[in-house]
DNA sequence: TGCCGCATCCAAAGCGCTTTGAAGTGATTC
DNA sequence: GAATCACTTCAAAGCGCTTTGGATGCGGCA
């Protein structure tokens, strides 16, 4: 199929590049008659501006990054990442921006993001899966890229922009609730616990625990890839102990899936015999349960987490001397059908 | 940070910008010490050419376009999705190709690749989500933009290149497989059937009944997106039905959970009061068991699928007059705990 | 009549790269 | 010594757009 430029559509109408670009631009100098008649030509034949060439003349390129992080052991890209970007996408696309995803394994991120800026392939990036201690932060502050990210990172002091679950506190307010139901063997199925939020979840954890004045047992902490087998082997395990697990914290809905299953096969009953708490992303292919929740959960759209990052970056973009932004999610605590009192 | 361009960069060695361009691009017309001369000082200074302007003067964005369908009614980000593309990520990244992607609603999409394909934004698209009948085809032909499907459209008798799992007859020997074992009442849990690879998985499903001389009940037959939430509705209402299920034929392994749950829930177990055979694409967070395969399933891993589409379009963007090609991907049939003989 | 201002429009430069066509330099050949 | 050649290097055009700094024409005003 054939594509019109510029020069050719001027060329056409009889008018020059410049009134044209103007004109479809929305510039004022330029009369509204002939600003209909270059409109309704450009439609007609179809004409599309070309991004390279728009880019290279305003500098920017109307294009945003994601950087995923996958170290090298496990090449995972994790369920919550779609959720994510349908979020995220959603607000680009009225905005008029692409999306480019880069999926980069963990030594090369460094370089990884000296090239997107070196290339001037995007006009700002979302920062994925942050751990505890995390130099992209102050990299890309240096960069002078802006960036937003999906998570924290408790090592930075300096400012900038992210937006983030209050886990810490979702998971003490759920600790809380399974201890005031009388649990005192409260296991944690977390995340990795490099992972920022892995470490704010177990810190919430932790002051539950203490709040009930119960002790921290190491034997009850599990924290890996958040993968169904992981909820599955990891309940068994706890399940197992002399001292059993009675109720189980769980960082993903998906673990926590894991979890159900290993109870359901030993012929117990979740809420009965066991209770269980989960994470809920609000995974559109996951969802807990449609009328009453399935599972007890501290609940927290992804996707709406993903279109508040996007929005917090294209304002960053648009007016880049603004100071950082935050945004702090507060996750509800939903009642389900997997928590009930401790058995005596 | 500062960024160095190819003018300075060629200023700064006292060499023109033609040979400081084509000692980089490994052109012969420059000496052997001119060239490292020219690295040298390339990676001293971080220089990476600017993407926008490269394409400009080339022609080509180095980007490849991956288009989503959203029904604006329920906008999901299919799961699966996540490990496509960490597998043709993986093959991009290994040819400099950058990936965007572009979520859009199912109105919008002949506009959308026009505009991809007026705009300059990608060398190439990957399809996703093709329906039995689906005008896109034909219409990204007319258009010249190099594509791949990944999956297949039936309506669609002119030639294209396309990557697909083998889905009738993975799910003909699926259900060949319960039909053995006695089972005279297979449900089938499918995705939604104007989906082709659903309209697939159906047709093979029936050849399967038909094989063993059984009848088509329609009762027995759900096409829904593949949520969790599905596989435990549809199982519930299958179980509860006069004559109910024994076995269950299901389109995804979220699905499956689903049904997995119905059962536990009723006290019965998988593989002796009730068969399931999932279909699993290898999903890394939804893995399949670790040792032994939890659920008997047609397994094909979608993240091969990914790399191999990816290659594809690379192959079909480097010769643009080579012929469409194809990639049929076989199931394999995998033996798990989720099947038995159907009970007396 | 002459001048100014306003409303429209345009030519040309520039964004950072590749690539064409030509030129400079020795070394080799007759 | 001139002509040829291979090897390097370069100046400049061009990719498709935006934007600067004028032009042009017209009515209004003194």
């Amino acid at each position: 199929m054939y594509t019109m430029n510029l020069k050719e559509l001027a060329a056409h109408l009889g008018l020059s590049q410049t009134t044209v670009s103007r004109a479809l631009n929305g510039y004022p100098e330029v009369s509204e008659q002939t600003r209909r008649r270059v409109s309704a030509a450009a439609e007609q034949h179809n004409y599309r501006p070309n991004t390279r060439a728009k880019g290279l003349a305003t500098g920017r390129s109307m294009a945003i990054g994601h950087v995923l992080p996958m170290s090298s052991s496990h090449e995972m890209v994790n369920p919550v990442f779609g959720d994510f970007i349908a979020g995220a996408g959603e607000t680009y696309a009225r905005n008029g921006y692409d999306m480019v995803i880069s999926l980069v394994e963990d030594g090369d991120q460094e370089r990884a993001y000296r090239d997107l800026r070196a290339k001037g392939t995007v006009d700002g990036i979302i920062v994925h899966g942050p751990k505890s201690t995390d130099h992209r932060i102050a990299q890309l502050s240096d960069l002078g890229l802006p960036f937003v990210v999906h998570g924290r990172v408790s090592s930075e002091n300096a400012p900038y922009s992210w937006v983030d679950v209050n886990n810490r506190r979702a998971f003490h307010r759920a600790t809380s609730f399974l201890t005031d139901l009388g649990h005192t063997r409260i296991a944690l199925l977390n995340g990795l616990e490099s992972m920022d939020f892995a470490a704010r979840r177990r810190a919430g954890y932790e002051a539950g625990l203490t709040d009930a004045g119960l002790p921290l047992d190491l034997d009850l902490c599990r924290s890996e890839e958040m993968t169904e087998q992981f909820g599955y082997d990891a309940a068994n395990t706890l399940m197992d102990m002399p001292d059993p697990a009675t109720a189980f914290l769980v960082s993903s809905i998906i673990s926590a899936v894991g979890v159900r299953r290993a109870v359901q096969e030993r012929g117990l009953a979740l809420g009965r015999d066991i209770s269980v708490i989960t994470h809920d992303d609000e995974l559109s292919y996951l969802q807990n349960g449609s009328d009453i929740p399935q599972f007890t959960a501290t609940r927290s759209s992804v996707r709406y987490a993903g279109a508040q990052a996007a929005q917090l970056l294209l304002d960053k973009i648009r007016n880049p001397l603004s100071a950082p932004m935050n945004k702090l999610l507060e996750a509800q605590l939903v009642l389900g059908q997997s928590t009930g009192p401790a058995a005596k």
